[in-house]
DNA sequence: ACATGTGAAGTAGTTCACAGCC
DNA sequence: GGCTGTGAACTACTTCACATGT
């Protein structure tokens, strides 16, 4: 029995659409994106559902379920050219351009994701990073400003800063979710472990490592069991 | 329209568990414990159903729904007793105890776990890290060890470690969790940004941080496209 | 022969609504 | 009156299977 899967968890991280389109397949939209890259840098110039599919743990079927909602980008008896796939995944996904973003929180993790290279490969830029801590606020880290938090209004607007990455703890994450969303800033990448209240045009999504790890948790004790009988 | 919401992404991280309870469930189960948590730690003993929906975004139903596959956990009248459910909750959830976890790949992103409390609190202690860069595996970061990834066998056994954190290139990733494999560790948290091969007897949960904010983007996009219309 | 796109069928997950209990 | 636990109804998602295209 094999019991490893990379399939989605669920409601672990969170993020809600307004459309038709199920939240499900937008998730495993960027799953075929990074797919559809390696397949490329491995040299694929096309690429078949079953193949895709297989490589993620789906079913053909669901692959071109997936796809359907957003267009036709198949070739019957082809398959699915990467390079065009991988170019209207993006548009969809919206990382067809490039993002400017505020890292908000300065401690350990906040750190390390301003040196995280993931972010920039997917066209987003740590235009700024925020604290409320003078010691921090003076330089910069891996070559990004740090500002005083409360100048998040004047830099954004600056940088035309659309989104916000929170690295901040518990306590303050639904204050400081506020004030960006008073900069204009209208998507929050939460790291903190609370749910963040919901504010009016404001999209977010919740990334408790944590809680990750205790989800791996259980898949661990549960096929144990499972083992055993 | 509230277009915020912290309801769970899909596809993004990835378990799979083989009973019967649905997966979307168990991603709750970890989000009721955390606000059960704050909700202590607010002084409050004891929680309704539709209380604790409504700070998570989900129907009261569901709340029921969901605890109901593990057992009659409530007070008909008074709700649900905080302490009591915290407790019940990570039973389920194998966090009732203690986990030595082993981190393998001592970069940017690797350091930064190293020190996240978060992981601690939740009963996680990770016992050793490991790299391939010698330059690395001479010393310590935050007071852990860092070995020679040859080593992970060895010491794996000494710490009785059961869960490994791959924060390694994405080359390289499949690579090390056949290691891992091997070192007889049957739960992988993969920050890699590729779909592991599935390993028998192996749990995996992927964690993107990049397609995590891809994720937010596309909300962010398709709310705007919503309220020009 | 191979592969897409899609209606139809089937499965899984969520909400409703109410009986039972405090 | 407030609240749980749960069958029944409903909704959403996934897979099937095949017509169509290369």
């Amino acid at each position: 029995m094999a019991n490893n899967e990379e399939s989605h968890g669920d409601p672990v991280n969170e993020v809600r659409s307004l459309s038709s389109v199920p939240k499900a397949v937008v998730g495993r939209l960027s799953l075929y994106l990074r797919e559809l890259q390696n397949l490329l840098r491995q040299g694929n110039d096309t690429v078949s559902s079953t193949k895709l599919g297989k490589a993620l743990g789906f079913s053909d079927a669901q692959v071109r379920k997936d796809l359907a909602y957003f267009g036709q980008f198949g070739y019957p008896g082809i398959g699915y050219r990467c390079e065009e796939l991988v170019a209207e995944i993006k548009k969809i996904m919206g990382t067809d351009r490039h993002w400017a973003v505020a890292l908000i929180g300065c401690g350990n993790l906040g750190r390390a994701l301003l040196g995280y290279r993931g972010f920039f490969q997917k066209g987003f830029k740590i235009a700024a990073a925020f604290d409320v801590d003078p010691s921090k606020t003076v330089g910069q880290f891996e070559g990004i400003p740090v500002y005083d938090i409360e100048e998040l209004g004047t830099i954004a607007k600056q940088h035309q800063i659309r989104l916000a990455i929170l690295a901040v703890p518990a306590a303050a994450a639904n204050l400081v979710a506020e004030k960006v969303a008073a900069a204009g800033i209208t998507g929050i990448m939460n790291f903190a472990p609370v749910t963040l209240n919901s504010i009016e045009g404001v999209s977010a999504v919740g990334v408790d490592l944590a809680i990750e790890l205790e989800q791996l948790c259980y898949s661990v004790v549960k096929s144990n069991d499972n083992n055993l009988s």
